[in-house]
DNA sequence: TAGATTGTTAATCGATTAACAATC
DNA sequence: TAGATTGTTAATCGATTAACAATC
């Protein structure tokens, strides 16, 4: 596969071509042009075109795109084509949100362990999944072969256990935690930091209010 | 206040700006030159004035940046310097999740109410809030000037209960369902996509498990 | 005053949009 | 073949970085 720099604000829109190409899908449609899906997606034709063709020529002249291949290029290029093991640390509401949520599995995110400090959870199971203590996690990422760890604790943890896992042998973590993890440079770290986007929709019904007041 | 339209790439970073100047201001760090936050954060200190400059010059010539000032003039501009009330819709692990971190609460997001379908949760309580069944939002959301409704819920029910939110006079909508939402200009939505992150995640692993392997 | 660092203008870089020739 | 729509190049727009005069 080729991979010259493909540009941030390209993958952040593939995820999103890729859940309404699965909608057109289980309508039956069986193709799409890039105008028509523009419309439906609120984003220019030329944008799609250029972004899927920083992966290769999907599509063809006068005809537009088959929407089950196109579907099935994205999920190609996104990797999520095959399993990746993936574990969970913090067994708190957020942890367990994810751990319930069957959707991530579908994908092919296979959740293989739960962790946490708290004994009183050991042996629990959350959708069948075993809660561990903190302390197995390095032997438990080597054996099982974890690519993944989703870090749903406090950000008082969070360095610490992340330092931890990368050391054992994962390779990207799904940061919950509200501080930014300082990880070597190949380890992927995807944040999810929900206060700051909190903060994002308070600026904007700020700025909201602001402009009602004006017009007043 | 002045408001040009700041674009969202500066909106992305203020609460982050707002996070390590919290972190400093506990630290007891009194002055920080945009070149110091500069090295902290890993963005160019041009960045820094740039971004802070679009609000107005919260620095000094020669001394930099108060750390309590700007930390403070940043929650004017995040609008979290007051209470926003905010509701969740979905008592799933996820809408526990935010019900259950007080931190939000600290920043003035106040959870009035929690909502769900099923009957059983109905009068249980979330860190003293209580469940309630989702045909009492209407009165609900008029009756204590609910500004947020924060959506835990499953994507088939999502639009219809951003429906029913919006009607009821809702002004901004935190969306965790894994669906766009249309609502009125007036309306804001925050999404949070957590599959599409996963995906971004995973784009990245596979990109770096390819480049492995070329390698070798 | 001299040194430091901002605020701001100018230069560069990158991303988005427009246009159109290629081609199914 | 004629019409449609892609793939791709060129033009535009916006965001980031660099530079420096203003000023504390």
């Amino acid at each position: 596969m080729e991979h010259k720099e493909i540009s941030k604000a390209v993958i952040s829109r593939l995820p999103r071509y890729y859940r309404y190409l699965g909608e057109l899908l289980e309508l039956g449609v069986e193709r799409i042009s890039s105008n028509e899906l523009s419309s439906k997606m609120k984003v220019t034709a030329s944008q799609i075109r250029q972004d899927l063709n920083n992966f290769g020529g999907f599509g063809q002249q006068g005809y537009g795109y088959n929407v089950k291949y196109l579907h099935s290029e994205i999920a190609k290029i996104l990797g999520i084509d095959h399993n990746h093991n993936m574990i969970i640390i913090g067994a708190g509401n957020l942890g367990q949100a994810i751990a319930n949520y069957s959707a991530f599995e579908k994908r092919g995110f296979i959740i293989k362990g739960i962790f946490d400090v708290n004994p009183r959870l050991e042996g629990l199971t959350v959708r069948g999944v075993e809660i561990r203590m903190i302390d197995e996690l390095p032997e438990f990422i080597k054996e099982n072969d974890i690519e993944i760890a989703a870090l749903t604790i406090p950000k008082a943890k969070a360095k610490e256990v992340a330092a931890i896992v990368v050391d054992a042998g994962v390779k990207a973590i799904w940061n919950f935690a509200h501080t930014d993890l300082v990880v070597p440079k190949d380890v992927i770290v995807e944040n999810v930091h929900l206060s700051e986007s909190l903060m994002r929709l308070s600026y904007n019904l700020s700025r909201l209010e602001n402009t009602d007041k004006k017009e007043k």
